[in-house]
RNA sequence: GUGGGUGUAGCUCAGUUGGUUAGAGCGCCAGAUUGUGGCUCUGGAGGCCGUCGGUUCGACUCCGAUCAUCCACCCCA
């Protein structure tokens, strides 16, 4: 009971930890080039900014959130997705009081009680970034470009980039009826789901992956031909600027994504056929929070989910070594001396290790090569009244002599 | 939420029609002339065979339940 991880959560083991130590870099470093300024925002927030954030009608909210009541007699829930506390954090601390747009960016975890499956879990992280103060065509292609920018500095490459425009709230409502008035000529075709969702979001139906459904969704009428004037020059704004970039792309008029908050541009990222990042733009959810009315855009990717395809298209860098230096020691005197001799080092910034558990010569020199320690010195009596020994070198077996007393500057030539 | 697979040593898995002290490989620890890893050889530790219940003279092996885990669908990251 104690001894195992509630269902759907994972540890992150020392073994595969610098797996997102090498991702969190990359992050850091994109998001700074692009002038994206990292945000922290509570683990849990009241329930009703997710309700009114993400939308009441979404599965997440309906029925996937950790939601409990707190001592205070609160309705709180641990944050399903990272794109609601940041508005919330945005209009709390009067970010939008500073330079516009306010470009943004977050690496945290979520929860949703799903049922786990592969790159599906109750905890999982998400990297995102939010743009706020900017309704500019050229805010969708800077996004864009800073996804597909982090993609190529992981070295992904048949990388797609896909793009649609699901409308705003002046012209949707139109294509929603004409939507229902195309699938109800199809109704005893249709599946059930997609029935269900004939009346409040058709839009979705597109989106089926069942077959028959597909099939008709194929002729539907698509959003692009049928949007307003001006979110279909938006829409061409951002192509031409993809273009500008030399940034390939593809347009999927089937792209609607699961969060009911976006308005024109959306998009996603597939690797294999699977979505590993996603975005849009949200115009009115900063409103709808209770803010300005302040347009705002942003995508978000699963760190889990990316590693994986890393993992699979073996894009990690080698594993960094465990040491630089291993002490291996013989008797007491020694073991002093390497505990003396390792905190020098250390201080040096020398990443060194020593033996801890009295262990015979053999076996420290397996340890040492166990842990993956570049160089290995071993001090015994001799050693120590000379003020030299060997320096051996773990990769190579060849040894070279070294003097004690100025180990470190004469060890900072070999590393 | 729906459907399917799997649960035996740290890991990957064997285990014959149910029959006495449950196996392999890898890993781990220790040796192979006294102070040197990776290769080889030898030895050793380590499993209430997921849990509970049932059938049986007897169950790792059959049945049921439960939990866990994996996969697909749904949904999404």
């Amino acid at each position: 009971m104690f001894t195992k991880a509630p269902r759907g959560t994972k540890d992150i083991t020392p073994a595969e930890v610098y797996k997102w130590h090498y991702v969190e870099s990359k992050i850091h470093q994109v998001c700074d080039v692009f002038g994206y300024k990292e945000i922290r925002v509570p683990v849990f927030e009241h329930t009703e900014l997710y309700e009114r954030g993400v939308g009441d009608t979404s599965d997440v909210v309906q029925k996937e959130m950790y939601t409990f009541e707190d001592k205070g007699g609160r309705s709180i829930t641990l944050r399903p997705e990272g794109t609601a506390g940041v508005v919330r954090a945005y209009l709390e601390n009067n970010l939008y009081a500073e330079a516009a747009p306010a470009k943004l960016y977050y690496n945290l975890s979520c929860y949703r009680y799903e049922k786990p499956q592969a790159g599906r879990l109750r905890e999982f992280h998400q990297f995102g970034i939010e743009a706020f103060g900017s309704a500019s065509p050229q805010m969708d292609a800077e996004i864009i470009s800073l996804a597909k920018v982090f993609f190529e500095t992981l070295k992904f490459d048949n990388l797609g980039i896909f793009i649609n425009s699901v409308g705003c709230p002046k012209c949707r409502p139109a294509y929603h009826e004409k939507l229902i008035e195309y699938f109800t000529d199809y109704k005893d075709k249709l599946c059930s789901t997609c029935l269900s969702r004939l009346d409040k979001n058709p839009m979705r139906i597109i989106d089926c992956k069942n077959p028959v459904c597909k099939e008709i969704g194929h002729k539907a009428p698509m959003i692009i031909d049928e949007q307003c004037e001006e979110c279909n020059e938006h829409f061409d704004n951002v192509k031409s600027l993809m273009d500008a970039m030399g940034i390939s792309y593809g347009i999927d008029p089937t792209i609607v994504r699961g969060l009911d908050y976006y308005t024109t541009t959306v998009f996603e990222i597939k690797s294999d056929n699977m979505v590993i990042a996603g975005g849009g733009r949200y115009n009115h959810l900063v409103e709808e929070l209770g803010g300005p009315s302040i347009p705002g855009i942003g995508f978000g990717l699963g760190l889990e989910r990316l590693i994986m395809a890393l993992e699979s298209r073996n894009l990690f860098p080698q594993k960094p070594s465990g040491a630089d230096l291993y002490i291996s020691s013989i008797g007491d005197n020694a073991a002093i001396y390497a505990q003396k001799l390792a905190f020098e080092l250390r201080k040096e910034g020398i990443r060194c290790e020593k033996d801890l558990v009295g262990r015979s010569v053999k076996a420290q020199m397996k340890y040492a090569d166990k842990i993956g320690a570049r160089f290995v010195i071993v001090l015994g009596d001799d050693e120590i009244n000379s003020g030299s020994a060997k320096l051996k070198n773990m990769e190579t077996g060849e040894q070279t002599d070294v003097t004690l007393n100025d180990l470190s500057s004469q060890l900072k030539n070999y590393l």
